[in-house]
DNA sequence: GTCCGTGCAAAGGATTTGCATAATC
DNA sequence: GATTATGCAAATCCTTTGCACGGAC
């Protein structure tokens, strides 16, 4: 059983204080999607002095070590969460930019056939699908 | 049949020149997708004296109008192509960029039995399918 | 003539980069 | 001790905005 210090190794990165900060705070909120600035934010409410620099650094290195998923939804920032090997899809309110996420194998697999279908090497796929949440949709109409 | 001048005035915009060329610009390249640097240059090589600010003006006037969609690739710029009222999905091929269109009747069923088993109220969904496409893959291998 | 649209340049927000210092191995 | 990381601030990229002028209606 690999620990963290493994992990970085791993991948030519050195385990220093903002990393393992970094991953602590995504693995005790396990299905919490961040921000690079939430993350930021968060550290420094800790006390923790990390540059926002480093902070950007350390996601797009965890990213490329496939430690941490990368996001794109409504805005025009990055989401990153947790790779837990599992991939799946996303819900997400327009409103409160709650996110849900689902796996579906029918949909899975007809992508698979998709691709296939017009001669594509598929390596990845995104699906997302906006709209309100129940409980804002409650809120509207009270 | 309604022209280009009753589509401007029915969303309360003014026939302008950089109104007309940069939608004859879309309607001339029916299944191209642009972003707003690609369309200034374009304009800027036809000899237009056209200021980017106004390109991205205009876009987004047309996107709110409904002429246009705009969508978010793999990179962190804006796409726009001509709304022709058609949903449709796309593969996006990682190498060179190439966009293929395409509808699934079956896959856009699942998606709102999904977001009904969720409770969720959809307003859109988004699926991008990327890998390489058949002529990177050739190229790849030879 | 009024009001909206335009061009320009400056501002804005998210992310990246250069560089000297500080930490890991 | 060599090399990689960090923090800071400046730089970069895409996009938006303020403002005075020009064009549409």
């Amino acid at each position: 059983m690999p620990n963290r210090k493994d992990d970085f190794h791993k991948h030519g990165l050195k385990v220093t204080s903002p990393r393992l900060k970094i991953l602590a705070l995504f693995e005790t909120h396990p299905k919490k999607h961040f921000t690079a600035d939430e993350i930021f934010h968060e550290l420094q409410t800790q006390g923790e002095e990390i540059g926002v620099a480093t902070v950007y650094r350390v996601l797009t290195q965890f990213h490329e070590a496939g430690l941490l998923t990368r996001h794109q939804f409504e805005t025009d920032r990055y989401t990153f969460e947790l790779d837990t090997g599992e991939h799946h899809d996303h819900l997400v309110c327009v409103q409160c930019h709650r996110l849900i996420e689902f796996v579906d194998p029918l949909l899975e697999a007809r992508q698979q056939s998709i691709a296939k279908q017009h001669q594509f090497h598929m390596t990845d796929h995104r699906l997302h699908i906006f709209g309100v949440c129940q409980p804002c949709f409650q809120k509207n109409n009270s």
